[in-house]
DNA sequence: TGATAATATGTTAACGTTAACTGAAAGATT
DNA sequence: AATCTTTCAGTTAACGTTAACATATTATCA
């Protein structure tokens, strides 16, 4: 019968092989203070020899730090998640820092178990990109309070040690929406408002700021949504709402001539039930989604839709939390919203 | 100025503050051994007084586990990859073990640091479903020749101690190809194949035996794929190379009427490049995807395709790895491979 | 040449936790 | 009442690493 796990190979074991100290072990093995080119030598032969890694946990009992970060995701399907976590990976990586993935399935007491194991296991620092929630922002909260670096990227959390990244949601819903006025429409929809996504409600509230501008009423049946709760929903199933949203607006007796959707996949959702319905896009309704996922490449016609720059708030919450994490003192609280862009395509006009 | 981290609380803080011994206080917190209710009582008092966390590093460099597993993905950006670590962790918490996913962009190096980041930070287990290479391999085997736990899916790796789960891939490609035949088509092409990528070999050999068994010489201007060096390929970009092996098919004298793609992101590629030709699907030309991944049933007209488990491919990833770690003796490899499911939709029927 | 600086190694004491052991008091058993 | 068992709590010694300090040797300089 073998060995359960073979014994870890220590300091200590290197040390008495090679006839030093464990402290020169250890100088050698972290490049620190002064080793002669003989003993580093020799040394470096019984640690590849024995295959010797350093203990992580010792060393971070030790030093107080885990060379780790942690990324808190809610909902690993959205392809924005996936986009972030590559975008902090990469930049942390630069910075030899490595990166954990937790993902939260949307629930305040996953997000708060997520929170736990990363601030267990000592990670110097924290992104939250998970959707808010009342649970999960108390826990937070203490997280931050207890001097933890953290960064939210693309979600609320006020807490004036805790950096905050995210798209400008409200301007990107301004421009999706004078882009529809642009084009002559005066009957446009909003679809998908969740009262419970604060990033909806600013793609909703930048609908609303376009057509005062232009002087268009705000109709409030053109306005639907769920009201249901969907702290629990991924992004994949907003296609559903968009598709029942998308019903209804249709069997309205004055149907609007374009719809802005809250993102790509309620847009989809909405394509269906307007095709179902025996109507052309863009001729007899145009659409707009928001976060060009790679599905607006592939709806027929592809979708117009307004892209927020995910690499981009990655990189920049990768570097607000390294900064965070070697700073000397506390820092104060940084802001950066981050401007979209509208990316035309035949969902709106056709001669794209 | 404040201070820079607030100064951890330790056992001793609330040893002293309650006035027992750390033991009892350790006792507690874990609720080992005796200890009296009215004791139990006033330490957990200053427990939540203090908000006191155990220390994870000390915790581990004591306990010799740390109820952590890490999860190394090639890839986030294909569906494949956010299913199964959505089930993995889920199967993982059922059991009290969190998950730290790490992504490795499918180059070897950094799949070396994937696994190291596991290694030092002394996860209980890993879980492998990177795409092989020899350098990330190599290491892999050194791991787990010390004897950590290990399990793989949905790639190669032989080791006498490593669990392995996959999806059929061979009898997939035989349904896919059987399908095609079964509608009546003689020139089926394969799209897609790759010489580095096992599973997509598979697929073809299933392709290849299913021409066999019923008589169909297999043509070889019909098996199309890029010999390119594709180690750093995200899974959309197979994309292209659907479209531009697509183009490669439909210029052929002899055109096929039926094309069985590799995956699904192939499979959109190469329908793209059917309709810029002007013919029908699955009129002219009939396709098979694999994967089912959501894209599938938007594609116009919905995707024919191979469902391979990747739910179930987590659980059981799980539920070995955990088997493995509590393991009292070192397990004997375990294979399994589970059935895929061929999904028909319009893409090959036009009843459908 | 003696003093100062740079180089090279070793020793000690933590980091925060818990397994293993010890001891004492209270309850149960004969 | 003597013995055994259960309950409760404290002491000691690690886990593997490294910061801080101590010591010894060699090179450098006025």
């Amino acid at each position: 019968m073998t060995a359960l796990k073979k014994k870890q190979i220590t300091l200590k074991d290197i040390a008495e092989r090679s006839g030093v100290a464990m402290m020169t072990v250890s100088r050698v093995v972290n490049g620190t203070g002064y080793v002669s080119e003989e003993t580093h030598r020799r040394v470096m032969e019984v640690v590849d020899e024995l295959n010797y890694r350093p203990n992580g946990a010792a060393r971070s009992l030790k030093r107080q730090r885990t060379e780790t970060v942690g990324l808190v995701l809610g909902d690993l399907s959205n392809p924005y998640s996936t986009v972030l976590a590559n975008s902090v990976r990469e930049h942390l990586a630069v910075r030899g820092y490595s990166l954990f993935i937790c993902i939260s399935e949307q629930s305040a007491q996953e997000d708060i178990t997520a929170f736990n194991s990363l601030v267990d296991h000592n990670a110097d620092g924290i992104i939250v990109a998970t959707r808010s929630n009342t649970g999960g922002d108390k826990r937070l909260e203490a997280i931050a309070d207890s001097g933890v670096p953290v960064v939210v990227v693309g979600r609320d959390f006020r807490h004036k040690t805790v950096d905050f990244v995210s798209a400008d949601n409200l301007t990107g819903g301004f421009e999706a929406t004078q882009h529809l006025i642009d084009l002559g429409h005066k009957r446009i929809a909003f679809l998908g408002g969740n009262y419970e996504s604060r990033n909806s409600l600013k793609r909703l509230q930048g609908y609303l700021n376009a057509l005062r501008l232009h002087g268009i009423e705000a109709d409030k049946r053109l306005i639907t949504g769920s009201r249901e709760t969907s702290s629990r929903v991924p992004g994949y199933s907003t296609e559903k709402m968009g598709y029942e949203g998308m019903k209804r607006l249709l069997s309205l007796p004055d149907r609007p001539t374009a719809v802005f959707a809250r993102n790509d996949f309620t847009a989809v959702g909405a394509m269906l039930a307007i095709k179902e319905a025996g109507l052309t896009i863009p001729q007899d309704i145009a659409i707009v989604g928001f976060d060009d996922t790679p599905l607006a490449l592939h709806t027929m016609p592809a979708l117009t839709t307004v892209r927020q720059p995910v690499g981009l708030q990655g990189q920049l919450a990768a570097e607000m939390l390294l900064n965070r994490i070697s700073a000397k003192k506390v820092l104060d609280r940084v802001e950066r919203v981050l401007d979209c862009e509208l990316i035309v395509r035949s969902s709106t006009v056709v001669a794209v």
